[in-house]
DNA sequence: GTCTATACCCCGATAGAC
DNA sequence: GTCTATCGGGGTATAGAC
């Protein structure tokens, strides 16, 4: 599983494409790195580095998207705090790697959401995929009790617990970008309390109606 | 002054790290967009491509907290309203431009920061300002009043001032990023309520103390 | 200041043996 | 599935005439 050729050059290109983006990256470095040739690389991905590209958003995507359920049901179900112990957590793993970025997926949309449309679309799945996982922990607390219902807005309160996600998502985003141009995750920390003061905000104005 | 071809390389290379990001954009395409030559280019910037990158992330860096003061200075002086202004003006010019990237610093930031250290020190440079700037007006208002002093606690209220507006900066980026995956200019107007939030909270605790 | 020509290198992609 | 060889093109950077 470890040793699968495949997986190999999905993590090398992972980590490359933190370190230099998507055109900073190229299939020799990606051979070398996951020790492929170019043969392999085009047998298991035929569309080229487009489709690699689009597995490595994919897939990281999905681990990032389990390891916050995880990190949610590891601890009290208080959104604000599930919230801040996701923001520690990557301001740790951040520090730990050196800085260097901690996930390719924003680097790579923002240098070709403009001209590949296949892998804007990619990053779009990954990231309403994270609104949801998100959104699912502020509806789970009902914004408005703890009995996980809510009294027939159901409606409005998905509107507001996906705009309060996808704000935190963003917050999250934005937060790796300025720790890693400052070398320092205490932007990070800093931002896992306004990003539950977000929370806490939004569930007070939902419970206000 | 329109007609200045420096002005015309760095204007060019600007757009060009938004659809394409810095590695995405070759020196001859900068070079065509520009209507210059590689002569001029290297005359302009002798150090290549890295030194032209450096200007236009200092240049744009600068004309954006500039945006930001003259946004600030056009209306109410609450912080809350300042920061939500700005980002409802930033979702209006995304949609204006067909959502290619507003900013070309943070594409750049997060492609280049592990391995060019110059132009990661650029970036935080201009991150550092735009904190700066939303500070003062964060600080401006004191956190506790409209009298504009902070009853000495100068040194704790500048250090929140600080952490709140590096946040609402990285919230900007990180708007900018999805707002631009999703095509839906919509996160960034919303992103301006949390941001506001954010304020609005910061505020409170620090009036609390 | 601007131009052309060019050196030197690496890019993504393909072909076909094994 | 993996390997090597190679195609055609484009990358940054420099040199030197004008």
């Amino acid at each position: 599983m470890t040793d699968d050729t495949r997986q190999r050059i999905v993590t090398a290109t992972n980590e490359l494409f933190r370190r230099r983006g998507y055109h900073g990256t190229s299939l020799s470095a990606i051979g070398q790195a996951a020790n492929a040739t170019t043969g392999s690389i085009y047998h298991f991905f035929p569309g080229g580095k487009e489709e690699l590209g689009e597995a490595v958003v994919r897939e990281t995507g999905a681990a990032y998207r389990e390891l916050f359920e995880v990190t949610a049901g590891d601890g009290g179900p208080d959104p604000a705090e599930v919230v801040a112990r996701f923001f520690a957590a990557a301001a740790e793993t951040l520090a730990a790697v050196d800085f260097v970025d901690i996930c390719p997926i924003g680097t790579v949309a923002r240098e070709v959401a403009s001209e590949h449309e296949r892998l804007r679309v990619a990053a779009d799945a990954v990231f309403e995929s994270w609104v949801d996982a998100v959104a699912g922990v502020l509806v789970g607390d009902a914004f408005d009790g703890a009995d996980g219902t809510d009294g027939g807005r159901g409606d409005e309160t998905n509107r507001v617990a996906r705009s309060t996600a996808a704000s935190v998502i963003a917050l999250l985003e934005g937060s790796f970008l300025l720790a890693r141009t400052r070398r320092d995750a205490e932007v990070l920390v800093d931002a896992g309390r306004h990003a539950a003061a977000i929370v806490e905000t939004a569930r007070h104005s939902a419970a206000r109606r």
